[in-house]
RNA sequence: GUGGGCGUAGCUCAGUUAGGUAGAGCGCUAGAUUGUGGCUCUAGUGGCCGUGGGUUCGAUCCCCAUCGCUCACCCCA
């Protein structure tokens, strides 16, 4: 026998079965995301290899070392999409969204490709969806971006074990002030952090913050905090979008070491971690990035997002709060005797047209085996179909939980069963 | 990229204590008087014991390599 082809590392077939909730979860993304009044976006899967070293920043281990990247027949280097904030900004400014409205507010769900040692609730093709509100500065924008999550999580009935965790990094200005702070206060200590902090302390300070050495943990505990280093715009930016949470009743913990991993973010960040996980918590990530849209190309204009990871979201909900999504079947039509299978098709496709989910069997099996079959896909009725039935131009119509059966003609089977439904 | 654990039927696993080519439960198929499912009973189906090499008369079991899964580091969703 030849050798089986076996799916690539990392990647993950999403059966029927699995995918009932995947659908159960996407109805409910799409139903709270017209409620908040976000329009859908579908951006390619792969781009210029340039728009992510440019957008989500050469240094961060995204672009530096995870990249799915090859090259194409004129020679281009293109990416497989590692995130989507980048290709919705490129969206963006080459559609000229701006010109449509001033507020554009989109969302989007499509699968990611990162290429990271596969783990619990890490895959190297994963699924994000995420929301994206470009063009308004004001910190009302950052609460209706989390407030958007949050309904999520409420609908889902997992807002109980998600903790929100929020943290600032300001303005540019401020960030360049910290900065500084922070390289002051670790200059002393600098053969005390570990290998990759002591590479960061050039490149990206602020990434030391994060680090899960404990050495570094030790020395970060006393470090100057970044909400000291504010300026005043930026505090008061911070500080009204703390009040709104608070008067909206949404609940957070404030992470002075709460940074992320890619370049583009300023002022508001926030993490949704879930202690029903393993090492890799965090569902949802986002935060405003200001700059970004003109660092690729287009005007000076303010936008925020987040993006959450739908296997590890699916993970809470399993623990936490199942999703009823177990298949539904209207009608089973058994056919007794094989010359009446050439009726099958038409009476099933009738039923079919008229909204009834119908099924039956393609084996020429028993009626006992359609029977079994009938019941196995949880089917509400069955149509048994004979020679005296076709005749008369009836079936015997049976109730599936009650067993109870009676005559019905093949044009009142859809009015009958409507009825009880 | 680094480290730990694991790879036996579709699924969950046992097993070879001390090497002689394998079992259970669930599932699937079919019966239990001729046109009626679920429960029960019975029978059947199903595995080059991840792959390749080595040791051996002989390996699923020992050794090596490789691939995959998994957890953690790292990083992030």
């Amino acid at each position: 026998m030849p050798d089986k082809v076996q799916r690539v590392k990392g990647v993950n077939d999403i059966l029927p079965n699995e995918a009932r909730q995947w659908q159960a979860l996407e109805r409910i993304i799409q139903d709270v995301m017209q409620r908040y009044a976000y329009g859908e976006i579908r951006p390619p899967i792969f781009e210029k290899t340039e728009l992510f070293a440019r957008g989500v920043g050469e240094d961060t281990d995204i672009v530096s070392k995870e990249m799915y990247s090859l090259t194409d027949m004129s020679k281009t280097s293109l990416t497989l999409r590692p995130e989507l904030t980048a290709g919705v900004v490129r969206s963006y400014i080459q559609n000229n969204l701006q010109q449509i409205s001033p507020v554009q507010k989109l969302w989007y769900e499509g699968p990611m490709f990162r290429q990271e040692r596969p783990q619990k609730g890490r895959y190297r093709q994963f699924w994000q969806f995420g929301a994206e509100a470009i063009g308004s500065p004001h910190p009302e924008q950052d609460v209706e971006m989390i407030a958007l999550f949050q309904a999520i999580l409420d609908e889902l009935g997992i807002a109980g074990s998600v903790t929100l965790k929020i943290n600032s990094v300001g303005d540019s200005e401020s960030r360049a002030t910290y900065r500084s702070a922070l390289q002051d206060y670790l200059r002393p200590h600098l053969n005390e952090l570990s290998e990759t902090s002591q590479i960061r302390f050039e490149s990206n300070p602020l990434r030391i913050l994060d680090s899960k050495d404990p050495r570094d943990k030790e020395l970060v505990k006393d470090a100057p905090k970044i909400r000291e280093c504010l300026n005043e715009a930026s505090a008061n930016h911070y500080e009204q979008v703390l009040k709104m949470l608070d008067i909206m009743d949404i609940s957070y913990v404030q992470d002075d070491l709460l940074v992320r991993g890619l370049d583009y973010y300023t002022h508001t960040i926030f993490e949704f971690t879930s202690d029903a996980l393993g090492a890799q918590d965090a569902i949802c990530g986002g935060g405003r990035y200001n700059d970004l849209v003109h660092e690729l190309g287009g005007k000076e204009v303010p936008a925020i997002g987040w993006a959450s990871g739908i296997e590890r979201l699916l993970l809470v909900v399993e623990t936490i709060s199942p999703l009823n999504a177990s298949p539904e079947l209207d009608l089973f039509l058994i056919v007794l005797g094989d010359d009446l299978r050439t009726q099958a098709p038409q009476l099933i496709r009738d039923w079919r047209i008229a909204g009834l989910s119908c099924d039956s069997d393609s084996l020429r099996r028993s009626m006992k085996a359609q029977m079994r079959e009938a019941n196995r896909q949880g089917a509400k009725f069955v149509a048994i179909l004979g020679e005296d039935e076709f005749a008369m131009g009836v079936v015997q119509l049976k109730n599936f939980e009650s067993g109870e059966q009676e005559s019905v003609a093949f044009n009142q089977v859809v009015g009958t069963i409507n009825d009880s439904i």
